[in-house]
DNA sequence: CAGTGGTCTAGACCACTGG
DNA sequence: CAGTGGTCTAGACCACTGC
């Protein structure tokens, strides 16, 4: 009782040919069952069925549901849970991930301190210089998938360690899906940012890209990280994904870099 | 006719309690079949058994040889290929990865341009400054896990693009095996260092770490470079490891940015 | 103890490569 | 065509969690 792949699934099998577009599709696309299996959890996932931090289904349950061995859900949620989608707990059962309750206060912050660990540097003090809704200029516009004039948030913050200030960040997020927040709920928050936004605005940042180099600040950013203007500064230009690499925000940092540093792995 | 796992294994499967050693080993340390496969396919990569770029035996041959079934060499080789060690090609085999060969020319570098990619940009030109050997101080005696005093090569190049000098290194590597390493064979040499490495001397860079830093150019940098001294740049401290994590190479670099940026994904 | 994820096996068939 | 890696299944048992 073997497979004849590509097929028993609910209809739209991503990647199969099934679709009823009449393109010149030149592509084959042979899609193994696990990755259509993929896909229709990541729907599940971006439709809010199961939520950041809940359980989702056993792998019998789902294995049940999309009728596939648990072999083959096994796999999806292998590969999900290689891209930090999902988290497995042996014993406990497959969670969404999450931005909130995590061990590392800041998932994606590469500064660490030249010594020790974040852990022992303690939490870093957070200072909220303003939150504003304006027009996207053609850059901001561009980086979030928007039209110049779209409107957007921009905030601007300080995070310190140890008192002082090291980080100096603004950030662009698009105005529709994130209507209403201000200033005072960002700085009312306590924790990461990104589990605000996905329990109060049902957003979930997935993965980033980072652009970095080094600059030196202009007289407003030396006053409010408080270094002389001639010192080296890095800039770092993060786009954050949500689901489908939907650009959800632009976000301009400056690190001072005499006490912490920018860790990188390379595999 | 099921497993008992750890077992049917030539002596000494890592991680298993197996060992002579009378430690109070408070780690029952359960080591899953797989696990210790993989370790002794990476022995067999580290001994040399399999060169770079060369196909390592089928799947069923290593099943056959480890007497498991193939699903468990299936496992292990699935790690060693998400870590880069080995490449799998369908249809063909499984190869050890190489730093030469490679679609992308340098794997651990991270610095694009900021319009077009690596390919557009055409081909680094190289130039070596200088090459001695000389004795290790006590920073690159502790990046490299040697002894202050200890034999080191170190060698400085800079890199440039269409032109223009846009990155200078200093790189310091174990004298011992890297002995006969000279600046007229880096100069010779067409390709990535780090292929360069595999063949003369066999060693295998696998993973790095970097740290990121924005600096100011010393005088004599600014004059390599060809810029003026009050031009940030990013710091990049990366220090490479071969099999076991041992490390084998440090390097600074200083790389202009006004052009490039460093790039990087967070997941 | 039941339920979860994790390991292992054996066997079948598919997709891709090259001679 | 034979040989390789890739997918899928069914079933057994193990390790971990919590009641």
């Amino acid at each position: 009782m073997n497979q004849t792949p590509s097929f028993a699934l609910d209809p739209a099998a991503p990647g199969t040919e099934g679709g009823a577009s009449a393109q010149p599709t030149q592509t084959p696309a042979f899609s193994p069952l696990y990755q259509q299996i993929k896909g229709l959890i990541l729907q599940s996932l971006q439709s809010g069925e199961w939520k950041p931090g809940e359980a989702i289904p056993s792998e019998m349950d789902l294995a049940a549901r999309f009728r596939v061995s648990q072999g083959t859900v096994r796999k999806a949620i292998d590969e999900l849970a290689a891209e930090n989608l999902l988290l497995r707990r042996q014993g406990k059962g497959t969670f969404v991930a999450t931005h909130a309750e995590q061990h590392v206060q800041y998932r994606f912050l590469r500064l660490m301190p030249d010594q020790g660990d974040n852990q022992s540097e303690g939490p870093a003090e957070r200072t909220i210089i303003d939150c504003k809704r304006l027009r996207a200029s053609a850059d901001v516009a561009r980086a979030l998938a928007l039209r110049t004039g779209d409107s957007v948030l921009q905030a601007r913050r300080v995070l310190s360690f140890a008192g002082r200030p090291t980080i100096l960040e603004d950030l662009w997020l698009p105005g529709t899906p994130f209507k209403g927040l201000t200033a005072e709920r960002l700085s009312l928050y306590h924790g990461p940012m990104y589990a605000l936004f996905e329990t109060e605005f049902g957003v979930r940042m997935v993965r980033a890209e980072e652009k970095i180099r080094a600059v030196l600040p202009d007289a407003a950013q030396a006053t409010l990280l408080k270094i002389p203007k001639n010192t080296p500064l890095l800039s770092v230009e993060r786009i954050a994904y949500t689901y489908n690499d939907v650009p959800m925000e632009l976000r301009r940092g400056l690190y001072l870099t005499d006490t912490h540093h920018y860790h990188n792995e390379l595999g």
